[in-house]
DNA sequence: CGTGAAGTTTGATATTCCGCAATGAACCCG
DNA sequence: CGGGTTCATTGCGGAATATCAAACTTCACG
């Protein structure tokens, strides 16, 4: 809960990039900031929501349980972006639950502050629900991809989705930067993490992909593109 | 095209329910009045938005297409509600297709009016965020049933929305108000038109639904559920 | 009416993918 | 460095569901 935040961390990113030097201050002044480490969960489906996010660091998980436990990971969340914004859809609790796929760091502010940001910060409205609507978009993706494609190709989607929001470029390869398991993207897929397993093994015989213990690197990211059946 | 609007048509619907008689006389005035024909598209995915709806009579069917031809319907618009509102996501474009799934009226408005509406009527932001935020949450229940159940508890489930949003209650059976063909069904759930002909076929020798041609009673609703694995 | 189009039913066959089971490799922590 | 835990691999059999094919109903419209 430092009170001493660099301004620079946030001056930058879309929700807030029209504030002046004073109105970025006062924002951080009345911020939380706090580490998640791997896998802790930041908020749960249901709960009421009190507090706002804007993740600085690390990817957020954002998932969906089934009354028999089963697990379906609906988003994820990329550093610089707002999440658990409840109010943003009228909602007064999380629709979701929020983990930290790694040690992750974000801000937070108390819900009562969010009208107020809203109103007094220029752009802060319209960023929020552009970033609404993307997710949205995203879900929608996930719908027709469910319905639609194989199970191969939905895979192969995940792993495109996971590289635009977490790629580290390596020449022509791209690695995933925050750990993923097979289980994570079969839970992604609506798959089982054998499934996942075994087409890993197939796509790394054929060069296409290299994967270590919950890291993936994607070694020929057009052929990818193919099997995802675009 | 009439500017013969009776205001009690929409006084009582969410978004305007907090507005004077004026108000809804001078936005009633504003509006554009059509009637779009069972099955006709009202607009395209990533066409202009030029307007926005609200749907006084029908249901509109919001679908996307594949690249292959293939349809998925994301969700179902019931009268009273909001549509074609891209500017509430921050976007400039329809994000998927809206189809008549019977005769439907509908009002619209040209976008420019939009952030006039935000700004001059109390509730009806607040109203259409609610609106985003439960299509969401439509969204997200679709990729869960999507990604663990099984294609009979899908269908039974979509089947389940279609009445929340559609029926007509006939003392213990209801029947969904709006033609529904076994390729609409399919296109929510996933699957193909034979699958959802055999389970109902199987449901109605058991007594739990009865169909004609484009309609379908649900004559044990209560077994539906349990055959949702809810 | 009669003809065609759209929607539905049903069977037979094909295939994908899951569930089960067991082994093996990588990592963490004391 | 050893032991346990988490994560990954692989084979096999079977169930769920798609695909193909054909006949049948219902309806709209001339």
């Amino acid at each position: 809960m430092s009170n001493r935040l660099d301004p620079s961390l946030i001056a930058r990113l879309p929700p807030f990039s029209k504030l002046d030097r004073d109105q970025i201050t006062t924002l951080l002044e009345q911020a939380t900031s706090q580490l998640y480490p791997a896998e802790t969960t930041i908020f749960s489906e249901g709960q009421e929501a009190e507090r706002f996010f804007l993740l600085l660091d690390g990817h957020i998980r954002v998932v969906r349980l089934t009354p028999g436990g089963e697990q379906v990971i609906a988003l994820h969340i990329p550093p610089g972006q707002l999440f658990g914004i409840a109010q943003a859809i009228g909602r007064k609790t999380y629709p979701a639950m929020a983990v930290a796929a790694e040690d992750c760091i974000a801000l937070s502010w108390p819900v009562n502050l969010w009208q107020r940001f809203c109103d007094d910060f220029p752009g802060f409205a319209t960023e929020t629900y552009r970033t609404v609507g993307e997710r949205m978009g995203e879900l929608h993706e996930s719908i027709l991809a469910m319905a639609t494609k194989h199970v191969e190709e939905r895979v192969a989607c995940a792993l495109m989705r996971l590289i635009q929001q977490g790629g580290r470029k390596d020449g022509n390869a791209v690695e995933i930067s925050f750990p993923v398991t097979r289980q994570n993207i079969s839970d992604m897929t609506g798959t089982t993490l054998h499934t996942v397993s075994r087409l890993l093994s197939a796509w790394a015989r054929d060069g296409v992909v290299e994967s270590r213990r919950r890291h993936i690197r994607i070694l020929d990211p057009h052929r990818l593109v193919l099997l995802s059946g675009a």
